[in-house]
RNA sequence: GUGGCCGUAGCUCAAUGGCAGAGCACUGGAUUGUGGCUCCAGUGGUUGUGGGUUCGAGUCCCAUCGGUCACC
């Protein structure tokens, strides 16, 4: 296959528009074939091929530019084939605006069972149907070039947290080599390929990570391996580390991250790109974002409140709609509450980029920020934690139960 | 009218005569390369009412009120 990475590069050009004096914090450009990406900028997540509730014209009401679809779930299901032969993945949801699809390795990490892992690959079992699947940083590549999104992710191994110093570095080295593949494997030269550095929380293999992908010269750079449960201090230490590493000219995009104080915190640190399922998850679970924090649209005192939710939003749901229909439709557990509060969210998220990058292109980043954060209240992170590591623990003792419910599903013994 | 059964948290129900509890609801949180899931914490009681037996009664006895079923 003829390697095609200076040929994408003309089409995926990022243009650097400003620099923030005090933090290093960028705007910019970033161009695709399917439109100019603004940055910074948040991609709203679109596991399969579907922003959960929402329609693509509803997303460009929001300002989305970009989203991410989830290479792993549309190999299961429908099948990368099957969204070929329907003529790729934009196609497919009718979105028209460029999409990223991540490699499907963190998911096999994440979702998928009894994986076993080798220097070539992950077998690993289905969540769907428990069926044995394969996947390889070739097979992830040919994947996301079945589905057609403008930017792929390299094929890579991201470690669970904590983990030890040798078991971050044996993952580190072999996600440069599956780097390597994913890039020999690429035969599109209308597909960006981004390459992800890891390196768990241990600042020298971030640093010996970052030098060995960059090294490859990818028309973009991940930090992947974040957000999976380490404290807010290990992730900003190591984002913080590996920015100055990455070239200048290329964007970089902080995989899994974040909340609304942690996109202002990573612009901060020289990211570009951002996604993230907390904005579409919370609003499902009825929390709203705003300027002051999060609101729990439950909460009792909103049953009356005639005012939205947000008084300075632009959004459909705030232009439409009273604080106290939505405090009734999650009470009620109706659909249009998700909706509704997932438009919501994700025009925040919108905005809040918006808002970084006048700042920015206004030399006054620092100033925004602290500003921002003076008034933007967050959980203590303590609680935080302990609830991730309780939340998790459920996750895998309910995990058998469900495992063994479908296999006597499928086996027909039940 | 007679007989049986039942009255415990807002609801549905637990509790050998020995610290009155659970689920749901309600209140307040959490959710980070997706989990419409889930988790954490909290409020809430004259055990229908009045007597009695007992060291001790939601539990046993009597009365009474309410519900319910069967039979006149």
């Amino acid at each position: 296959m003829p390697n095609t990475a200076s040929g994408a590069s003309d089409a995926f050009r990022y243009t650097l528009e400003a620099t923030d004096p005090e933090t290093g914090a960028r705007a910019g450009r970033f161009s695709t074939p399917h439109g100019e990406i603004l940055t910074p900028a948040f991609m709203p997540v679109g596991t399969q091929a579907t922003v959960k509730s929402l329609s693509p014209r509803e997303l460009v009401e929001l300002g989305a530019q970009i989203v991410l679809a989830n290479t792993y779930h549309l190999y299961l299901r429908p099948g990368t084939e099957t969204i070929a032969r329907l003529g790729g993945v934009h196609k497919f949801m009718r979105w028209e605006r460029p999409i990223l699809t991540d490699s499907g390795g963190f998911q096999v990490f994440s979702l998928a069972h009894l994986r076993t892992l080798d220097d070539d690959g992950v077998t690993f079992r289905s969540h769907i149907d428990g069926s044995e699947q394969r996947l390889t940083p070739e097979r992830a590549i040919a994947a996301q070039e079945q589905l057609g999104s403008d930017v792929m992710m390299c094929f890579d191994e991201c470690v669970e947290y904590p983990t030890t110093h040798a078991r971050a570095r044996a993952a580190a080295q072999r996600t440069h080599r599956w780097a390597e593949r994913s890039r020999r494997a690429q035969s599109r030269s209308d597909q960006a390929l981004f390459g992800i550095v890891q390196g768990s929380t241990f600042e020298d293999l971030r640093t010996e990570s970052a030098r060995d992908i960059t090294s490859l010269d990818f028309p973009g750079y991940a930090i992947g391996g974040v957000s999976v449960g380490e404290s807010k201090e290990d992730c900003w230490r190591v984002t913080a580390a590996v920015t100055p590493l990455l070239p200048t000219h290329k964007p970089r995009y902080l995989m899994g991250v974040g909340s609304p104080e942690d996109l202002v915190e990573g612009v901060a640190c020289g990211v570009d790109l951002f996604d993230c399922v907390l904005p579409t998850r919370i609003a499902r679970n009825g929390t709203a974002l705003t300027d002051t924090g999060r609101v729990t649209l439950t909460r009792s005192q909103l049953r009356t409140q005639e005012a939205p939710i947000d008084a300075t939003c632009d959004c459909y749901t705030c232009r439409t709609f009273s604080a106290a229909y939505l405090h009734h439709l999650f009470k009620a557990e109706e659909l249009l509450g998700y909706r509704l509060a997932s438009i919501h969210n994700l025009r925040y998220m919108a905005r809040l980029s918006a808002r970084m990058r006048e700042a920015i292109l206004h030399g006054r980043y620092g100033a925004w920020r602290r500003e921002f954060l003076a008034t933007y209240r967050v959980a203590d992170e303590k609680t935080r934690l302990e609830q991730r590591e309780k939340r998790t623990a459920a996750w895998s003792a309910a995990r058998p139960a469900l495992d063994a419910a479908r296999e006597s599903r499928t086996s027909g013994v039940a």
